[in-house]
Parts: structure tokens; sequence; C-alpha cells
DNA sequence: TAATTGTCTACTGTCGACAATATACAAAAA
DNA sequence: TTTTTGTATATTGTCGACAGTAGACAATTA
């Protein structure tokens, strides 16, 4: 399979990966002239990226001024994790799993404690992925699984930072498998609570922790 | 208060306004010189304007091809209207509203119903807007009132052409009353779900509507 | 005829340049 | 000193031009 990608999708990428990595910091401004002599293209595809990035809430702008790194606050961390939750809680309250996905999930939570001991972050951040994707896809929705994307985007930056004080091993399989075991009860507003809760966990969390770190 | 705005902002309002009045319509596709020669100004902002209402999806863009008016299916009405009652229902369930809040938007209701008598459909929709509005503001997640913000413009582009057909007076008012009165009962589950109710019918309606008159 | 190949055209992708302006900082005034 | 005013500059906003390509349609081949 070729793929064809523009200047506009490598430049989102790199502008994301530089925020993860923290070599671009919050509140710090993105200077098209600047990216585009980096980069060696010009600004015209530096701007439409960031005007995705704006868009998703990783950039925010100021007309005539510039693009900004946002800033995080616990409660903007806070109340993306909630919605999170809202969002993934509905498509998974209406969605019908057979037995078999259900035990897929289970056995993904299995892998999910062997990857976190083993420290294999980057397979263990994407497993999760695969593993909440699976809920949000079986809605059916599109508007939601569109939102799903853009909040999972915006979470990897708020959590990568404090991932390793989260949670052990241990703690991951068995927040997970509270939502398989919810799944099978197939008793929606179960399953919907289990998965709202599961977020609004990890972001009272990470919440305090930025609170703590500043 | 002086509001300077650039060619983006206008434009974005010109091509949305395009799409109401159906000049602009589903499946046409919208050429950036076209447009900047109609409107006597480069391509440049058309772009950025362009690259706005993809984002809320109003707007389809295929690489290198060009952008679309989006052909919205039944499901897709459906789909963002279940949405929008997920989103303003965990706002609304999540608020606490003091006494003479309530008494206001019960005020609110008895003057759709007027309005909506009088055929002032303009003053009517905003009146509606400003309802759904204070339900999603009082929840105070910015999130929320994001996502509610995308979804309330993209539902007016589903809602406009059908509008008269939906709903007598006084079934527009009876229909937010049961809002307001499942937020007298100070009970989140059942505040959430009567908000869910009062999309997922009109999402349904439409639906069916658009099925037919095709 | 039907399938393949070649060509043309209109559109998007990208470019470099200039215009407009927000901000910082210096100069002037109180 | 403190406040106001002017000025410089770096950055965004907009422009017009050119390059590259998807899709349509004609020409070619079987």
């Amino acid at each position: 399979m070729i793929k064809k990608t523009t200047y506009k999708d490598q430049v989102v990428e790199y502008i994301y990966k530089e925020i993860l990595k923290g070599n671009l910091l919050p509140k710090s401004q993105i200077k098209e002239s600047h990216l585009a002599e980096e980069l060696n293209i010009s600004r015209a595809p530096i701007r439409e990226a960031l005007r995705e990035l704006i868009s998703i809430g990783i950039v925010e702008y100021r007309p005539r001024v510039g693009n900004f790194v946002v800033e995080l606050q616990p409660k903007d961390i806070l109340d993306t994790y909630i919605t999170r939750g809202v969002i993934e809680g509905f498509a998974a309250s209406v969605s019908v799993f057979k037995d078999f996905e259900i035990d897929n999930l289970y056995n993904m939570c299995i892998e999910m404690e062997s990857l976190a001991k083993e420290n294999k972050n980057i397979e263990l951040i994407d497993l999760g992925d695969r593993f909440h994707n699976i809920i949000v896809e079986k809605s059916n929705n599109n508007q939601i699984i569109s939102f799903a994307k853009t909040l999972s985007i915006k979470s990897h930056l708020m959590f990568s930072k404090y991932w390793p004080k989260l949670y052990i091993p241990n703690q991951i399989k068995e927040r997970h498998i509270l939502i398989v075991d919810a799944l099978k009860s197939k008793n929606p507003n179960e399953i919907e609570k289990s998965i709202r809760t599961h977020y609004e966990e990890t972001g009272k969390k990470i919440a305090k922790l930025k609170e703590k770190g500043e």
C-alpha cells in the first residue's frame, strides 16, 4: 500500500512529537517562519498543520499574535478525561459484544500487565489505545468515534509526562478488567459507569500530580 | 466593543451561510480559486476557512482533489444528534441550578411557543440555542462546552431544511418543559435521560424526513 | 466493441514576497 | 519617579505565481 502524504501531515506529526519530547514547551510560541526554515519548506504547510493542531486543542492561537503550545491546567486535564469517559462510556453502553470479543479484551488486559512489567512503554500505550479503540468503534457512531480520536490524541500529551508515576503493572491490568467485567454484565448503566470512573480516576490523578509538580 | 476580524473568519461565515441558503449543495465542490475571485481576495484565507469547516465536519476534504460540501446521510444526522444528547445530557446532570435559573429556563419554554406561533423562526432558533447553551455552560467543563458548540453548528445545518415540519408550537414548548421538569427533580440520571431522549427524538425525525425526501 | 494508454486541463500544494500589526522598548512628558 | 507617546522589529495576514497531480476524455490497440 503506497501512501501519499503532504507536507502538512508530516508537519503535524513533527510538531506533535516535538511537544511530546518536551522540545516545545507549554506557552512557548511556535513561529511559522522559524519552523519553515528548520524544515526547509515554506510557511504555507506549516500554517495548515498549526490549524489542525488548534482544532484538536493542542495549540492556542491568538490572531495577529501567534501560535502557542497550550498550557494545560489541572482543570483542563480533568475536563478532558471526564469528557473522554462520557464519550467512551456511551459508546460502550450501546455496543453489543460477542463473548469471544470480550475474551479478547480480557486477554489484552493480561498482556498489559506483562508489557508494563517489562517497561515496554510504547507497546503498552499502543495496546491501551487498541483496547479503548475497539470499544469506541463498536458503537458505530461516527461522531462519537471522531470525538474519541481527538480526545485520545490530547490525552497522550497529558499523561506522557506522568506515565510512570500513575499505576503499577497490576493496577493497570485490574483497572481494565473492571471494564471487561462491566461489559460481561451486559448492563448499559453499569458499563457506562465503569468507563466514566476509569477515566475520572486517571484524570484526577494526573491533575493532582500536575498541581504538585509546579 | 470593537472587533477585528480576519478574512478567514468572514469567509467561514460566508460559506456556512451559502450552504444554509442552499446555494452550495451537498457533494458540490468548493473551488478555492472560484471563491477567491468571487470575494476578490486571494486563496490563502479561503483555504484557512475551509480547514475550519473541515474540522467541524461540514466540509469534506480529499487530498489533491478538493473540498466538498458534505452529504449528510440519515445515519450521520442521527449520530450527531445522539452525540449531542450525550454531551449536553452529561453537562446537565453535573450542573447545579438555582431555583430562579430553572424558572428562567421555564419562561424560555413559554416564549418558544409564542415565537413559534408568530413564525419568528430566527428568534426561535436563537432562543433555543440560548436555552441549551445555558445548560452546557453550567457544566463548567471546557471540553464539553467546545464539543457542544461544534455539534450545535452542525445541527443547524441539518434541521434548517426540515425546520417547519418538525414540531408544532405547543410541542416545542412541551418538549423543552420536559427538560426543565427533569432539572427540577435534581436527579442526575433522570436529567441525563431526558436530554438524551430530547435529541434522539429529533435526530430520528430528521433522519426519517431526509430518507423520504430523496 | 472493450480495454488500455496517452494527453489535457482544472484544480490543489507549495512557494517567496510584501503588507499590516502586536509587542517591546526607548524617548518624552507629567 | 510614573505615565504617556513614539518607534523599531519580529511575526502573522495576505498575495499572486508556479509546480504537481487527479480525473476526464481522446487516441490507440486488441
